[in-house]
DNA sequence: TTGAAAGCGCTAACAG
DNA sequence: CTGTTAGCGCTTTCAA
């Protein structure tokens, strides 16, 4: 592997310049600049980045925190996140290190030994023990998932509230008299997991606030936990069960069939514009 | 922050004798071993990341190159992988890097900058641009997918076309008569992605083999994408399309209902040792 | 606009 | 068993 020196060497002049002429940190003369391209071309020169994390105490990395019970949910949504963190860090001139550990070893560990930047922590808890940590180390940290305590931190979450009460809302204006909130996983409710919390208050503030009968039911990521919790909501609504094919209208665009019964909720279409993206590719040929 | 030399001060020793103690590469007496680990503790210290690798030449961070198209079809197997990466790699005391582009440029800059003592890719194709850089580069990788060619190359995959094979077999073997396969996304087939290819052929080559009426109808992961393809399948082999809530039969160990029709399949009971690990925690409490 | 040189913090000979 | 010290490759004063 070629050095800096090296690329110096060939190019004729001090290694400062070509450090310099890599940052842009001072003025160089067109004419070096370009020698020192040509020099850097021909030796297929990289800087190697331990020696310059070591010497400017930058890595250029962001550590990525994404604990285990939230990949593995499997969820579009945490994967989302991920890409989305790692194309955005990407676009700054920054890479990702992912750990999936959720300890305050494993945070202590990437920080102090200086190998990020900064950190990003998902599934943030509302008593996270990874934020007592934050203060001892030096580094920046946004926090995806909102703590009870939030003084002194930069969070980032989805409005989870909103969406439990748009949901109410949308369904009463529907003409809806009775719903059921099919909420996040048992375990999730149980820790109080603040996503879940969150959902649970919105929907819940809002029915009340519109006054349908409505009960919120725990639901397991998998085909048989959903079927349970179906079964519940209808039982516990007390709304009778009449879900068959022969109900579900097609979506007048692309006739597909809505996987929802009675009136379509054009959210769950593909042609809607609200449809995830991954969605879209999946239209009919006949759709618009 | 402190450095090696902090802890030597403090211990009373010198900061090769700190060095060693913390690599273990040459004996110290269990008194100094005492007194270096007392300095670190108070101090707080952890070795800079960057001064390591500039010294030893080694990073302990492997590079994942997961293409941004794969975690994009929000395969749960795509996600076991990156976790199964990042779980191993740290119990060898590495972690990881993970970057979402799949050009040359991109890996380039892992390897060359010294960033990585190691790379893993994912989603390799038949004829992937990204193999021909791994020759160029010192670094040792394993790839994820099997090439065309895979002379002097470590890869892994599923076998997807025993997968095919054994799922005709199966049905075969419960007596039906003819069988679809809900194939990969169009998209996919028509790259020729290998493990679309290769599930294609295992079960193309069975089904003829044991006789069966067969079809492949391309799929995509989506509700609609897959309404319309198991339309498709029935159209083309010709079934009678009889599913309904009735027919599929209860589980006789948790009751849970088959998501398929006919004889039940156990691989998809939530009871079954074969069944996703995300399952068990859905089991109904009734199940066994 | 450019050079020389002093570190950055750690590892690994080399020398006891 | 332990200490001394020369780098590792780059950044950044300080000086010209």
């Amino acid at each position: 592997m070629p050095t800096i020196a090296d690329v110096a060497r060939l190019a004729g002049v001090s290694v400062s310049t070509v450090s310099y002429a890599l940052s842009g940190k001072r003025p160089i003369s067109a004419a070096t600049r370009e020698r020192v391209a040509d020099a850097i071309r021909q030796l297929g020169f990289s800087p190697h980045a331990g020696a310059q994390a070591l010497a400017s105490n930058r890595t250029d990395v962001i550590g990525l925190v994404v604990p285990l019970r939230a990949l593995e949910t499997n969820s579009a949504t945490v994967m989302e996140v991920v890409t989305g963190v790692i194309t955005a860090a990407r676009s700054h001139g920054d890479d990702v290190l992912v750990i999936t550990e959720d300890d305050v070893a494993a945070v202590r560990r990437l920080a102090a030994g200086s190998r990020v930047d900064a950190l990003v922590l998902m599934d943030v808890e509302r008593h996270d023990p990874r934020l007592p940590l934050l203060e001892e180390v030096r580094q920046p940290a946004v926090l995806i998932g909102v703590p009870s305590d939030t003084h002194g931190l930069a969070c980032v979450d989805l409005d989870f509230a909103a969406a439990g009460r748009l949901a109410v809302e949308h369904l009463a204006g529907h003409g809806h008299t009775s719903v059921a909130l099919l909420g996040a996983p048992a375990a999730a409710i149980q820790r109080n997991a603040n996503y879940a919390v969150r959902i649970i208050g919105g929907f819940r503030a809002e029915a009340v606030r519109s006054g349908v009968r409505h009960t919120v039911v725990p639901c397991e990521a998998s085909y048989p936990g959903a079927a349970e919790a179906v079964a519940q909501a209808f039982d516990e609504v007390g709304a009778s069960r009449r879900s068959s094919s022969t109900t579900r209208p097609r979506c007048r665009a692309c006739s597909t069939r809505s996987p929802t019964e009675g009136s379509p909720c054009r959210v769950t279409c593909p042609c809607s514009p609200s449809a995830p993206a991954a969605w879209r590719s999946t239209l009919p040929s006949r759709c618009p």
